[in-house]
RNA sequence: GCCCCCGUAGCUCAGCGGAUAGAGCGUUGCCCUCCGGAGGCAAAGGCACAGGUUCGAUUCCUGUCGGGGGUACCA
């Protein structure tokens, strides 16, 4: 579909320069002309602030630079009117009828691609998202995490992106240890042994299920094994269990990385030996900025090996591999990201929680100490989700058991209503999710508002069809202001796109998404297809929008990963 | 201490340096001879404070006040 505000913003390149070799307008480098959609009536469908910001250099008023720029503009067919409004915008008015036309476009797009954009167009991107390690299942707090990078990932495909979707996890660390720990304790116990459960162990009922799994699966042939297979058992078991998860919500990865295959690789130490190459690494028992009172209390240490981040601006240098001679995961975490940048992706985005947002930064420093850009990698931070139920809040804590899995949840809201709250705030903000508001299927639930304008289109066509009425071959210029209206709000979702796409802002597709059915009920409420003395030219022209109108809202609704039911 | 986020309507939140700051809920009053009312129409009600940058600031910068989160030789 063609994209307006890049149209138009060549036209008004094109008329400045064509004000340049006229010798209206002074020689000046040509700035970004950005035009955007008018959000009032009156002003156009489209406008562009270019002569105002234009005045300094142009040495003119701004209102005078509109009218030049009025003066040498081409006015296409699709272009019915472009005027100097206010203090020097240019409004440009569309051609009713080619407004009208574009509902064909837009049901010749259809609901997978309407809308697409081409700024990612031969690019690779990649999401990493959720990238929970598998020692408990997915929680209200991983959702959140989920949801955004799955949408993020979705958007970016709909601005022309090749998207991969991965999964980073890490099975070798202490508390995978721990987990198999107590799984083997709960296996013994299963078998009737008096073991002791380890201290800090995970409680969740979901590991004696395990054990009891294992009972019946192998007997007590592991009775005297160490907690390695225990911990593998329980990997897997736990693994499958996140993947059942976030297929409930329609999320699939195409990649789970392996923080330990780094290891397996050499690549953990080839990328702390290129950072030690170019100076940014030091063995020490304490950084090198640490005051005589720390030096004295790290005496005891053994020496741990430093990255100067002080160098980027840090408070203290980073340990890296600590004095036991093994890495924290900050090293691991800059070597995965290297490999990212060596799989060539063009864009890298991150989702991560507020807990990592000082470690994002190490790591981005760590690319940088490689000497390897580290513009093209982009974290979403997203903050806490607080979960509250009966009013109280509750909080999550894997290791007791007190959780609240994401499954439990889809159970109670489904999968539609938790991917539209998800987004219902911008990702760096706190979202409170309370469980009780959410389950309330009632008439303030914009889920149902939004779906409810896709019911709405799904039943005049299955009513037409059932009359026997066609809608091929509609004369559209019949339709009215109000179609029009909707029209040019569908046409708003490749800014929408690009908006989100450029910004990291996934969530502004669910406010749109309200945005589109606002706008849509209440003409569904005017515009009749059928009856009512409808003449049948115009009824015919009205099915064809609402044809269009539910091609959008599947559009929306997938993007959003959510269903666009057919009846309520 | 340092870092990050947030202060917009009674409540929950949108708002890409532009024109008269928008929704929903709640409150009040209306609309069902209907392609499904899980809807529509209308009323009342707001940018924490002070400077600065700008033709123009809710938006950017600085500071103050208030709220939340993060700050390991854990992962």
């Amino acid at each position: 579909m063609i994209y307006y505000p890049q149209v138009l913003a060549d036209l008004v390149t094109n008329a400045l320069a064509a004000a340049q070799a006229a010798g209206e307008l002074p020689t000046f480098v040509l700035p970004d002309i950005t035009v955007q959609p008018s959000q009032k009536a009156g002003q156009g469908d489209y406008n562009t602030n270019a002569a105002m910001l234009l005045s300094k250099v142009a040495q003119q008023p701004p209102r005078q630079v509109a009218e030049i720029i009025l003066k040498h503009l081409t006015r296409p067919e699709y272009l019915q009117e472009a005027v100097v409004a206010g203090a020097g915008f240019i409004n440009f008015t569309l051609n009713p009828n080619a407004l009208k036309a574009l509902v064909e476009t837009i049901i010749a797009e259809g609901s997978d691609t309407l809308c697409s954009l081409t700024i990612g167009a031969g690019k690779r991107a990649q999401v990493e998202f959720v990238s929970a390690n598998p020692s408990g299942p997915i929680t209200i707090g991983h959702a959140r995490n989920a949801v955004t990078g799955d949408t993020m990932a979705r958007l970016l495909e709909a601005a022309g992106y090749d998207v991969q979707r991965e999964y980073y996890f890490n099975n070798a660390g202490n508390q995978m240890v721990l987990l198999g720990k107590s799984l083997q304790a709960r296996y013994l116990q299963a078998l009737g042994l008096d073991v002791a459960f380890p201290e800090d162990g995970y409680r969740g009922d979901y590991i004696s299920e395990y054990a009891q799994k294992l009972v019946e699966e192998r007997g007590d042939t592991l009775k005297d094994a160490d907690w390695q297979p225990f911990k593998e058992y329980a990997e897997a078991q736990m693994f499958a269990w996140i993947k059942r998860t976030l297929e409930r919500v329609n999320i699939r990865h195409d990649q789970f990385f392996n923080e330990n295959s780094l290891f397996e690789s050499g690549a953990v130490w080839d990328t702390l030996k290129a950072m030690e190459a170019n100076g940014y690494i030091y063995r020490a028992k304490e950084w090198e900025g640490a005051s005589a009172e720390e030096h004295a209390k790290a005496a005891d240490l053994q020496p741990a090996t430093w990255f100067r981040t002080t160098r980027f601006g840090d408070e203290k240098d980073r340990v890296m591999v600590k004095g036991d001679g093994v890495p924290t995961y900050t090293l691991p975490d800059i070597a995965y990201h290297r490999n990212k940048i060596e799989r060539g992706f063009d864009l890298m985005v991150n989702v991560l929680g507020a807990d990592h947002g000082q470690q994002y930064k190490v790591v981005a420093w760590g690319i940088q100490a490689l000497g390897l850009p580290a513009d093209n990698i982009h974290v979403i931070i997203i903050q806490m989700v607080k979960t509250m139920r009966d009013g109280k809040e509750f909080k999550i804590s894997k290791r007791a058991g007190i959780f609240d899995t994401l499954d439990d949840l889809i159970d109670m809201v489904g999968a539609d209503a938790i991917r539209f709250h998800m987004l219902g705030r911008s990702a760096n903000t706190h979202l409170t999710f309370d469980v009780d508001e959410v389950v309330k299927q009632s008439n303030d639930n914009p889920v149902y508002y939004i779906q409810n304008a896709h019911v709405r289109c799904a039943s005049i066509l299955r009513s037409a069809q059932e009359r026997g009425i066609c809608d091929e071959g509609a004369d559209l210029t019949l339709l009215g202001a109000d179609e029009l209206t909707f029209i040019r709000k569908v046409l708003e979702l490749q800014d929408i796109i690009a908006l989100a796409v450029n910004q990291y802002e996934p969530h502004r597709i669910a406010f749109y998404a309200k945005e589109l059915a606002a706008t849509f009920h209440p003409i569904y409420d005017r515009v009749r297809a059928m009856g009512d003395g409808v003449p049948e030219d115009v009824g015919k022209a009205r099915l064809r929008f609402y044809r269009a109108a539910q091609v959008a809202f599947q559009r929306v609704l997938g993007l959003m990963g959510m269903s666009a039911p057919e009846r309520m």
